[in-house]
Formats: C-alpha cells, structure tokens, sequence
DNA sequence: GTGAAAGCGCTAACAT
DNA sequence: ATGTTAGCGCTTTCAC
C-alpha cells in the first residue's frame, strides 16, 4: 500500500513537471469508457457503438488529446513511419522525389524521418543503421549500391525496401527507376541521328551518372563516332562545374565544334553559358543536352534538349509499393522500369 | 502458473513471427548482466566498470543488436527526434535549410521526421498536429505566420520551437532570420544608387516574398524613384515563370528600361533570359536583381546581382538553440538576426 | 460492443 | 558499480 502511494506521488510529481499531458486514459475517464475503448475508436472507428463513439470523440475534442504515436507504435509494432535516405537533399531531383514520397505516405497516415548518405556508402550505412532504430516500417533508398553490411542491416530489418533510381534484377526487395545503360546509348544514337561528329560527356561522379556516361561513350564508339571527350565534377550538380568542365573542354581539348552530353540538367545550363559566353552557338557550334528535365530546361534560351525522368512517378510508386507491402496486400512486381525518354528542343 | 505459460507462448509465438529480433534483454544475458546496464553502457558508459562495459559491447557486436529508440522515447519521453516542417521541400533555400539543420542534430544524435505545408498555414496546422503526435523534442519551422490553433498546439507541446526565415520581436520561442523589409529597403536603395529611373518587381506569392515586395516599391516612392510596376506569381519559383512576368512586363506595360527586383535567383534567371532573348541588353536596357545567392547565381552571364542569405547558417543556429534548449543548457536570444547582404555583380 | 489485463522494449529511480 | 522494480502510453488478446 505503501508502495502504491509513493509510486502515485512519484507519476503526479512528473505530470507536474510535464505540465500533466493528456493521455488515453484521461479521455477515457471522461467519456465514462475504458482505455481500450477509446483506442478502438481511434484505430478501428467501425468496432465501437457509434454513441459511445461520439462520446469518445467529444472528449477527445475536449481535451485536445494527442494520441501518443511513440507508445503506439511500440505497443503495435508499427511505428507508421517510414525511412528515406538520399545523397542529398539539396539535390533539386531528389528534393522532388522525397516530395512526392512524403506527399502519398502521408495521405495515408505515415510520417518520414531523413537521412542524407552524402554519397557516401558508408555514410549510408552510419545512416541506415539509425534510422532502423526508429523501426521505421518500411525505407525508402536511392541507389542500388550499398555496402554489404548496410545490405545485411537492411535484411535483418525485415521490413520492405524500395530501391529507386535505378534498376536491377537482384533488388534488394521492389527496386522502382530505370537503365542507366539504356539512357546512354539512347542518348548515343539520338545524338548521332542529329548529325553530330564529335562528342563530349560531362558527368558527375556518382554511379549512376558515370554508368550513363560510361554507356554513352561506348555506344558512340559502337556506332562509329570515334572517341568520346570523357569530364567529371565531383557528386552533385552545380551550372558552376558546367562552365568549367565546358571551358576545359574548350580549351584544354579544343572541342568548339560537336556535341555534350551533360549528366545533368544544371550541368548542362552552365555548359550552355560557357559556350554562349565565349561566342559560340548553341546547336550551332556545340550541341548541348541534359539529363533529368528540371522545370528550367523547357525555358532556357534556346531550350534545352534533355532526358525526361518522372521524378515524382517514381516517388509515388515507391511510396505505393512499400504501402502495399506494410499492409500485406498484393504488389507483385518486384521490378518496376519507369522508363525515360528523349524530350528534344533545341539545344541539341 | 498456467497463465504465465500461456504468456510465454504467446511471447514465442510473436519472436517467431517477428524473426526473434534481438532485444537489450538477450544482449543482457548474453554479457552476464542486467538490461539496465546495457541501458547504462548505452545511455551513459562512464557509470559502468571498463570490463563490464566491454563484455557488455562484445554481446552488442555480437547479436547485432540495434537499441529501439521507439521504446527507449516512450520510456525517458525523450524521442530524440527533431520534427521540421516547410513550404516546399523541393524549393532549393528550404531544401538546402533542411539539409544543414538535419546534419547538425544528427551530430548529436537526433533525427528529423520532416513535413510540407504547401505554403498553405491549414495544411501546415494539420502537418505540425501530425507531427507532435510523434512527440518530438523540438520543431522547425519555416516563417512566422501560423494559425492561431496551431501556435496553441505548439505552445501546449511545450517543447523548444524555431521559427526562421523571418524575424519577430514576439517568436513563439526562438526566431532565426532576418527582416524582409530591411532587404527591401536596401535593395531599394542600390537600384536608385545605381542610377536607375524606372522599377518594376517581380515576387512569388508567399507572405516574406511579399513583405520585400512591398516595403521595396515603398521605399522607390519614398526616395522618389516613382511607381514599380508589380507582379506576382504562385508561391514557389521557377525560371519559367520569371520569363512569364518578364513577358508580360514588357509586352502589357511597355517596361523596356529600368531595374526589375525578382524574389528569388530562378525567378531573376528568368528574367534574364527571357530579356536576353527579346535582345535586351542586361544591364544595359534592363538591370536584374535575384534574391537568395543561390549557387548558380555567381556563374550565369551576367553574372547575377543578387540579396546574399546565409541558409545553412540559419538551418544550422536553428539547430543550435534547439538542441541547447533540449539539453537545458544556455541559449540567452530569442531573436537571432543573421542579416543579409547584397551581393553586387554584373547584371544590375 | 466493451472491459480487464498483459505486455511492447526500454529507462530511471532506488536499493544494495 | 550493478541489480531490482516500476512504469512510459498505448494496443491487443481474451472474457464477458
């Protein structure tokens, strides 16, 4: 008894301290039902009488009670939150797939903690690893390269993974995005088709991007259009890194006539200012052509010639795939290939 | 008796089901101690003997256990996260904020569960009512409008708040920005000084977009540089839609000469390119002035002239008084006023 | 349809 | 320095 007492005078001593946050238990007090009840009516509406219901909901209403989603989620095992790691988030491109990821999970009552791996597989791993210990139900990855412990962590977690931006036949579990390969050697012929002699890639040096320049130089090689001018900037994408990579092109290979292939849109604009600043045309003397189709490209000066990805189809599919998955309904494809296609306008 | 059994096999059941995840219990026999020393070797190491805390951390590497934050939030009702919401995560200044707030809290050990409002203060109450639902210890926000039932909810969270991109003389708790007026009134200022006669300014429609706006065309009058001529275009900002007022500002209302103030860099971009194509000279017929100093703006051509705002020591400060608030430790101001600078470069 | 009871996995007094 | 104990606020069987 005496036990009970003190432990009382302890719980009212931090109520106190806390400022006495409503809990399930004070709304159950006033609505005259029982904690499990008022649970009920939160999570499973069509269980409770609906009076009672109203009840529940008037004094909820009263109170301004919060429901607990920390106690929630370890009581149920399911935190309703889901993980996204991203190299980085003032990438604009996956800036926008967060935003449409976020936008869908949301619409159904799941909240995303982020993490940024900096392009950096091990830093990816440091990041996985803590966010899983939030027991997210579901992540959401950029990538398909990840270390083999973070892979081991990722299976150990059983929860659903979503692999984006790229694709594989091996995915961890749903992998949603496209072939590299395939924008490479499109882009290759497309190029070639335009007439075009001479050829130059800028890439940034992240995996993905240096897979489609990779592609790009060696289709060109294929089909007979010679030695591809290969640059790289470091991860990220910058219209700065453009200008310098075009500069150097220009002056350190002489290339002032033939076609760039940038691995990204920005890249591509600073590739196009550095070729204006200096005089040059633009398709006329170089041809320049981007990859991504930011909201800019269709309005540059001339517009600009790129390679559209659905950035935000690709965030919506991800987040429905892991939905599905959380909630045991059926999503049989393992591997979804989103495509890309050609948007020509006029800079190449 | 026979009810603890059935509890074991119930206990069983679910491990089974759930792959027998590894918890502070198992590590605790493995390493011959009780859970709370785990918890202490964890939590706090310095209070646990050098050998009792190797034994502890070779049972760790051994299990591969990984600590549920969910239970250990619920239990010290520290969630060791941070919650932050914005406009827009696909717009560059809040993504970039975002970016260098998230890093700064992971260095201490906290994560971030992030949230939109669409520029919109209603989905703004719903997303932050959301989000303390997952009892954060800390929350970010963007500027300093809110619903007056959302600055209700904030304050009955009692936990530390950043409002930033904006200033206050009454924050909700902390505030870290700057004075949009003040950068209208500067701006204002170096446009006269710079000699030009007519203005016109372009602004998205956000409330701190249309504060510079404003307390920008005042200020011309004031000093006696006649009506600016105004435009406005949906929250967020997009080259595209800077070409679109530039447009219309020459077409509609004859502005073919003067000084046009954009309130973002991609607006001004806009701007810039659409005059260029119309074969205006920048800054010789038009003069072009962004806001924001984003990365592209020291590499266009002109070069862009523009309001330099340090987002990633905002994002990072915020972090800073949040997580010295959270810890009880000093963080005298309330209203941190990190300025702004004009950056002046070619093109006004 | 509702209530009682038993945890979810951890932390934090408290006792030793 | 370590163990014991009592919850954190909720969900979920299981009875009724």
């Amino acid at each position: 008894m005496d036990e009970v007492r003190r432990t009382k005078q302890r719980k009212a001593a931090r109520l106190l301290r806390s400022g006495a946050s409503v809990t399930i238990e004070s709304v159950a007090e006033r609505a005259g039902v029982a904690p499990a009840t008022v649970s009920r009516a939160l999570n499973h509406p069509h269980k409770v009488a609906p009076e009672t219901l109203a009840r529940v909901n008037q004094a909820i209403a009263q109170t301004g009670y919060l429901p607990n989603l920390v106690a929630g989620g370890l009581a149920s095992s399911r935190s309703r939150l889901f993980a996204a790691v991203v190299p980085s988030i003032a990438n604009l491109v996956y800036a926008e797939t967060i935003q449409s990821f976020t936008r869908r999970v949301r619409e159904k009552g799941y909240q995303v903690v982020l993490g940024e791996s900096g392009y950096d597989s091990q830093t990816e791993e440091d990041v996985v690893t803590a966010l899983l210990g939030r027991r997210p139900d579901a992540i959401f990855l950029i990538g398909i390269n990840h270390s083999l412990e973070c892979r081991r962590k990722l299976l150990a977690a059983k929860i659903p993974v979503a692999e984006t931006w790229d694709i594989t036949p091996t995915p961890l579990d749903v992998v949603v995005g496209y072939d590299h390969d395939k924008v490479g050697e499109a882009v290759a012929e497309y190029l070639l088709g335009r007439g075009h002699r001479a050829f130059a890639c800028v890439a940034a040096s992240d995996a993905r991007a240096l897979k489609r320049q990779a592609a790009f130089a060696a289709e060109i090689v294929r089909r007979g259009g010679g030695e591809v001018l290969l640059e790289t900037t470091l991860p990220g994408s910058s219209l700065e890194w453009g200008r310098q990579r075009m500069a150097a092109l220009i002056e350190e290979r002489g290339f002032t006539k033939g076609a760039v292939f940038c691995s990204s849109d920005f890249l591509a604009l600073g590739v196009l200012v550095e070729a204006q600043a200096r005089g040059l045309s633009v398709p006329g003397d170089v041809a320049v052509m981007g990859f991504g189709d930011l909201d800019f490209a269709a309005h540059t000066h001339p517009a600009m010639t790129t390679v559209k990805i659905d950035r935000t189809l690709m965030g919506a599919t991800a987040a429905d795939a892991l939905l599905a998955r959380v909630v045991d309904q059926p999503w049989p494809e393992s591997v979804v290939d989103l495509g890309f296609s050609i948007v020509a306008r006029a800079t190449a």
